[in-house]
DNA sequence: TTGTAAGCGTTATCAC
DNA sequence: GTGATAACGCTTACAA
C-alpha cells in the first residue's frame, strides 16, 4: 500500500511537505505541490484513516443507529431510504457510514445500554438516531453528555434538540386542502388517535374551511403483529366509517396500509373510488403504486430527511460551537389515482 | 479515554504486559492478569481500534458495496433486507459494517468502477458485492487481485468466485411443482426470457410431469423506467398470455411486480385468482400482501443469504487459505390466496 | 517554503 | 514471566 513515505521517495520531497501539499494546508510551492498529486494519483495513494484517527484524536466514522421495535418487519423500507439520502450526502468526503440496529424494548434497558455502549466503542465522529421511540431521545441526552455529536430524526418536531423531522402535520394539511379544493366537503379521519401530528393537521384544514371533523378511531391499529392484519384492519375501518358518517365522500388515512385496507374495504360496501370516496395514503410506500386505484398519498421525503440530517451532523462535528438546531423537511403529495 | 498506560501506571506493571493479559496471549502470571482486568473494568477501558488497525495492518471494517442501475428507485428493498442479515451476523463481533453506493451509468465500464471502489474505500478487513451486474466480478476479480478478502452475492450460481447465490431455479421448480400438485394443468411461465435461472427451473417441472412448456415473453419488461408502467407491462402480459394459452390454468410470473399486473389484467378479462387461473409471485415484496387476491409467492431468503455472506467472509478474512466456496440459499414458497 | 522530530495507542521482537 | 524498545502512517510544532 502506498504511503506518504512513498510519495515522498518518489518527488524527493519530505513526508511532511507532501502530507502539507495532499492536504492543501500550510506553505507549499505550487511545484512540489503539482508533482505530489502527481505521484500519488500514479501510486494510487489512499489516506490511512487509521493512522490519521490516531494522530488526531478523531474519527471518520458516521453511525446510523436504527432503532427497531422487536415487533417490526426487521427495518423499515423508509428509514433505508433516509440512510441511503445520508450516505448520498457522505460522498466525496472523507467520512464512512457504519449502520447499527438496536432492538429496544419498550424502555431503555440494560441491554439497550450495553448495544449502545458498543456501538460507541470505537468513538464514531458522530451519530444519527433513526427510528420512532422515547428511547431515541434518552440515548440522545446519553450521547450529547459524553460530547458526542448527535441528531435525531425524529416523528415529532421539537425544538430541544439537534433534529430533522417530517412535516407530518403540515402534509397531511395540504392533503385535506387538496381534497377541499376537489369539491370534497365530508372528508373523513382515518387512523389511531394517540398520534396527533397528521390529525392536528386534518383539523387545522377542516376547521379553516368551516367543515366537520369526522375522525374514526382504526381500532386495533396499534396493536398489530403484522401487515396483513393491518391490512384487515383497513377492511373493518372502512365499515367502521360508513356507519358514523354515512355521508363520507372523502378520507385521509393514517398509512398508505391503512388506506390500501380502506380502499378494498369501501369496494367491498361498494364504493367507488375515487368517485364515491377519495381515499389519501400518508408515507408514498412501494405499495402506493400496486394497490387498486394506485394511491394519491402524501409522501415522506425521506432522502431529503437523511441528507438533512447529515448536513447538520456535520456542521456540528466540523464546528462544535454550533446551537441545538431543529429542521423541519416538508411532505408533498403525490398524485395518483385514487383522490 | 483510558488505554494501556493508564491500566500498566496503576497496577504497577508495563504497558506491554497489561497488553499480553488484556488479549490471553503469551505468558502473564495470573495474579498479574488478574489485576490487570480488574483495573480495565474499574477504568472502563475501551481498546483504541485505530491503534491497534495500525500496528497489527489490519482493518475492522467491512464494506458493503451496493451497484445500483440509475433507472432504479435508489436501492432494492431486497439488497436492504440482505444487508440486515450481514450486520445481524456482525453483531458481538469487532467488525463494523460500512455501507457504500456506487450507481452505474448505462457505459459504465469496470474502469470507471474500479476506480471509484479505489476512492470510496480505504482498507477494509472484506467486501461483499451487492446488486445485479456483471461488474461485480469484475470488482470481485480486482479485489481479490489485491488480497482483499471478497464475497459476491450473486443472481446466478456460479462456482467460480466466493458467492452466495439465491436458489432461484430451485424456488420456481417447487413453486411450479406445487402447482402441478394442486391439480394444474397448464402453467405458463411469463417474464423476460432473457434471464434463465427461473426458466430452467419452470422447464425442468414442467418436463419432469410431461406437460406443455407455455411460455410467455413480458414485452418492454426490460426496459421500464419506473414500476408503474411495470404495472401496466403485467396487464397487457395477461392478455398476451390468454391469447396464446386460452387453456392456460397457472402462471408463474417472473416477480412480484409483474405477478400483481398479471391478477389485475386477468380480472379484467374475466378471470377469478385463483379459481380459474392460479399466480405466482417471486421475491416476496411487500406489495405481495397488498395485491387483489394476496400473492403466493416465491421468497428470497435475503436475511440469510446476508448471514451466510458475511459468515463466509469472516471466514476468509480469520483464515486466508480458505478455497473458494459458492453457496446456494433455497428459496421457500409462502402460501397467501393466489394460487 | 521546506525539513526534522515527536507522538498518537497498540503490538511484536527481543533481551532480561 | 516481564519489560524496554521499535515500529505502524500520519499530523503538528518548531527549526532551518
Amino acid at each position: 500500500m502506498t504511503n506518504l513515505k512513498d510519495i515522498a521517495v518518489r518527488t524527493g520531497l519530505s513526508i511532511n511537505t507532501v502530507s502539507r501539499a495532499l492536504r492543501g494546508r500550510g506553505y507549499v510551492s505550487q511545484s512540489a505541490r503539482d508533482r505530489v498529486v502527481e505521484a500519488a494519483r500514479e501510486l494510487g495513494y489512499r489516506p490511512n484513516r487509521a493512522a490519521r484517527s490516531l494522530r488526531c484524536h478523531r474519527s471518520y466514522e458516521i453511525a446510523v443507529i436504527n432503532f427497531i421495535a422487536p415487533t417490526g418487519s426487521g427495518c423499515d423500507t423508509l428509514n433505508m431510504e433516509k440512510v441511503i439520502g445520508m450516505r448520498h450526502f457522505l460522498a466525496r468526503t472523507d467520512y464512512e457510514l457504519s449502520l447499527h440496529f438496536v432492538y429496544y424494548e419498550k424502555h431503555f434497558t440494560a441491554q439497550t445500554a450495553l448495544q449502545i455502549v458498543d456501538i460507541i466503542e470505537p468513538r464514531p465522529a458522530g451519530v444519527v438516531l433513526l427510528g420512532d421511540s422515547d428511547l431515541s431521545l434518552d440515548i440522545y441526552r446519553h450521547l450529547v453528555r459524553q460530547n458526542l455529536p448527535c441528531v435525531v430524526i425524529s416523528h415529532m418536531e421539537r425544538k430541544d434538540v439537534d433534529c430533522v423531522s417530517i412535516g407530518r402535520q403540515g402534509g397531511v394539511y395540504q392533503a385535506v386542502r387538496y381534497l377541499i379544493g376537489q369539491g370534497r366537503r365530508n372528508i373523513c379521519y382515518a387512523g389511531t388517535t394517540t398520534c396527533r401530528t397528521r390529525i392536528d393537521g386534518y383539523c387545522q384544514a377542516i376547521k379553516e374551511a368551516g367543515l366537520r371533523e369526522m375522525i374514526v378511531e382504526a381500532d386495533g391499529y396499534r396493536h398489530f403483529t403484522g401487515l396483513e392484519s393491518l391490512f384487515e384492519v383497513g377492511d373493518q375501518t372502512a365499515r367502521k366509517m360508513l356507519t358514523l358518517f354515512p355521508e363520507a365522500d372523502a378520507v385521509q388515512a393514517y398509512s398508505d396500509y391503512l388506506a390500501a385496507g380502506l380502499c378494498a374495504g369501501l369496494q367491498k360496501l361498494e364504493r367507488r373510488v375515487p368517485e364515491d370516496i377519495a381515499v389519501v395514503g400518508f408515507d408514498n410506500r412501494e405499495l402506493a403504486m400496486f394497490t387498486n386505484p394506485p394511491l394519491t398519498t402524501v409522501a415522506q421525503p425521506n432522502w431529503q430527511a437523511g441528507e438533512a440530517a447529515m448536513r447538520l451532523l456535520l456542521q456540528k462535528i466540523e464546528n462544535k460551537n454550533v446551537g441545538v438546531t431543529a429542521l423541519t423537511v416538508p411532505m408533498e403529495i403525490v398524485f395518483r389515482s385514487s383522490a
